[in-house]
DNA sequence: TGTTGGATCAACT
DNA sequence: GTTGATCCAACAC
C-alpha cells in the first residue's frame, strides 16, 4: 500500500487502444472531487475503436456528444445512458482517431465512505462492479466529460503492482460488433461484472 | 418538432 | 429470467 504511485503520462494513452486497454487492468483510478480523494484499482475494461467497430459511438461519425473521442488520448469521455447511468471512458490514440476504453469495473481502495455517500443505497451490493455503478460511486457525471487525465482532478496511476493474469472475452451489453473480443479483465477479482469467455 | 432506442442496474417472479 | 425506471442524442420528417 506504500508503493509509489506514478501518474500515467500522455504517451500511455497514445498507443494502440487494445494495448492501452490491456495495460489499464491493475492500474489505479483516482478522482479528487475537491473534498475527498477516491481511488480504485481497475479490474475490467472494454475497448471501443471507431473505425471498424459498429458498437462504438464514434462509428457513425463525429457528433457533439462523442467529440472528445476524436481528440487526443488521455482525456475522459463520460456519457449518459438509459436515462439513469453515466459511463466513464478513457480516450486513446492520436488526435483525429476516434477510440476509447470503457471502464467497467474496479476495486475500491480509498475514499470508500465517500463512495457510499454518493451511492446512497449501500446494501450488500458491490459499489463498483459495473460502469453505471462505478460512476455513481465516484460521483462522475457529464460535467466530467473531457477532463485532462494528466491533470490533477481525475487521473490514472500505476502503483507497480502486476496483475497475474488478464483474460479477454466478448464485450457486454451491446448489440452490434459482439464478435470482437475487446473486453479485458482480471479473473481473480470479485469486482468484475460478469464472467463470460 | 417528434420519435426511438441505448456501452445499465435493481427489483421483481 | 424478465422487466421497469427514465434522459439524452441521433435521425426522420
Amino acid at each position: 500500500m506504500k508503493a509509489r504511485l506514478t501518474k500515467l503520462p500522455r504517451e500511455f494513452y497514445l498507443r494502440p487502444t487494445l494495448q492501452v486497454a490491456r495495460d489499464l487492468i491493475g492500474k489505479i483510478l483516482i478522482f479528487n472531487d475537491n473534498k475527498k480523494i477516491m481511488s480504485a484499482r481497475l479490474v475490467e475494461v472494454e475497448a471501443y475503436i471507431g473505425r471498424d467497430d459498429p458498437a462504438c459511438h464514434a462509428f457513425v461519425g463525429k457528433t457533439e456528444r462523442n467529440e472528445v473521442m476524436f481528440g487526443t488520448g488521455g482525456f475522459s469521455y463520460v456519457y449518459f445512458i438509459y436515462g439513469m447511468y453515466n459511463c466513464l471512458n478513457v480516450v486513446t490514440e492520436r488526435d483525429g482517431f476516434p477510440a476509447a476504453v470503457l471502464i467497467r469495473g474496479a476495486e475500491p481502495l480509498g475514499g470508500i465512505e465517500s463512495m457510499k455517500r454518493n451511492y446512497k443505497n449501500p446494501g450488500k451490493n458491490l459499489l463498483t462492479n459495473g460502469p453505471g455503478k462505478l460512476c455513481k460511486a465516484f460521483g462522475l457525471t457529464r460535467e466530467h466529460n473531457g477532463l485532462d487525465l494528466t491533470g490533477g482532478q481525475l487521473y490514472l496511476a500505476d502503483d507497480g503492482k502486476r496483475v497475474e493474469k488478464i483474460e479477454c472475452s466478448v464485450r457486454i451489453g451491446i448489440k452490434k460488433g459482439v464478435d470482437k473480443k475487446w473486453r479485458f479483465f482480471d479473473p481473480a477479482s470479485p469486482y468484475i461484472s460478469k464472467i463470460i469467455r
